[in-house]
DNA sequence: ACAGCCATGTAATCGGTTACATGATTGG
DNA sequence: CCAATCATGTAACCGATTACATGGCTGT
């Protein structure tokens, strides 16, 4: 999929403008330390995925970048041009894409689909194991509750909410399973 | 991240392997065919992905190839072998790496990050986009509720759950804007 | 001064997508 | 019989990850 001229950014690509538009002017490490601490995102925000990125956006004319001499090293800092403005927002949208809207893909529903692989007892320990796991990740999650603007924490209020919804689906299936082998 | 010998299966290839647990020797077309109408798959489940994948498997001695001409026409019919088995009971988990566990990437929650970027009624017109995207896709799922067995079902319930989460989440952002802005 | 980390990249690799090629099968 | 579609792949490309290279900076 090549994203020459109007093509629609990608998700990382869409990312990485949102930073410059919410924080200014940024080098690449930057960019690349708020995505390591941020709560939810996939990415593994590695150097060879973002310096590239930049460089594309640069030559795609999104960004510009000066030279940011820090104390006596060279670096870029990149910030977005109204061009680049224009795209984010685009790809903010509406209007959506499809992928956008459909449900992302979730690795416990994937794994769902083949519990029946597995006899009744170790299906028991397995959904244990994973609400266990999910209870866990809200933990986690909770604890970036006070961080970030309120956009940041209505997202996160997202992130929770799905996880919350993933373990009372998941006791949904325990009860279900239950049910179907007593008969 | 290389995959040779004990490696952990991802997530395009557990899903092979369990296609073949489940519906016993295919070739890649059938496989490629079940992955279409997948109501929530989020590959596009091209040939450039399925026939090398499947090439790879026999490699690795998880599927074996057996000769299936159908009419006239050579084919290559893979089947589970003892170690794939094993593989693909692995890959089910527990344990479970942690991105199986923590919080699929939703694509609206990344935008929720940059709803700064819009004035407010505009705003507005954006949640209620989205949340009329998420309904539309609601009854598109729906359409699925009598297929499959009872794990594709439970699979299909979880997809439902999280989808109703996300517009429950939209609204509250609806309601928490409107404080915002009110103030 | 020098060990270890910070910051800025580059190179190799890998898996997935798009697009193409090709022959068999089927419908009108 | 010919066109359209089915079925089986292959090739080029592309973006992300891992691993590496390098040079400045910082604490002891």
């Amino acid at each position: 999929m090549t994203r020459g001229r109007g093509r629609q950014l990608s998700e990382l690509e869409g990312c990485v403008l949102g930073h410059l538009w919410k924080h200014g002017p940024s080098t690449a490490y930057a960019v690349r330390q708020e995505l390591l601490v941020s709560p939810s995102s996939h990415w593994s925000a590695s150097a060879g995925a973002i310096y590239p990125l930049l460089q594309r956006l640069e030559l795609q004319r999104l960004v510009t970048a000066r030279e940011a001499t820090r104390g006596d090293r060279d670096a870029s800092a990149y910030a977005l041009t109204p061009l680049g403005t224009q795209q984010f927002l685009r790809w903010l949208g509406p209007p959506f894409e499809s992928d956008v809207v459909s449900i992302a893909v979730d690795p416990l529903r994937t794994r769902v689909h083949f519990l029946g692989a597995m006899p009744p007892r170790r299906r028991t320990k397995y959904l244990q194991a994973a609400i266990h796991e999910l209870k866990r990740h809200l933990g986690e999650l909770s604890a970036f509750r006070r961080t970030g603007d309120a956009f940041d924490r209505l997202s996160l209020a997202g992130a929770l909410r799905l996880t919350r919804a993933r373990i009372a689906w998941l006791a949904q299936v325990q009860g279900a399973l239950g049910r179907l082998e007593s008969k």
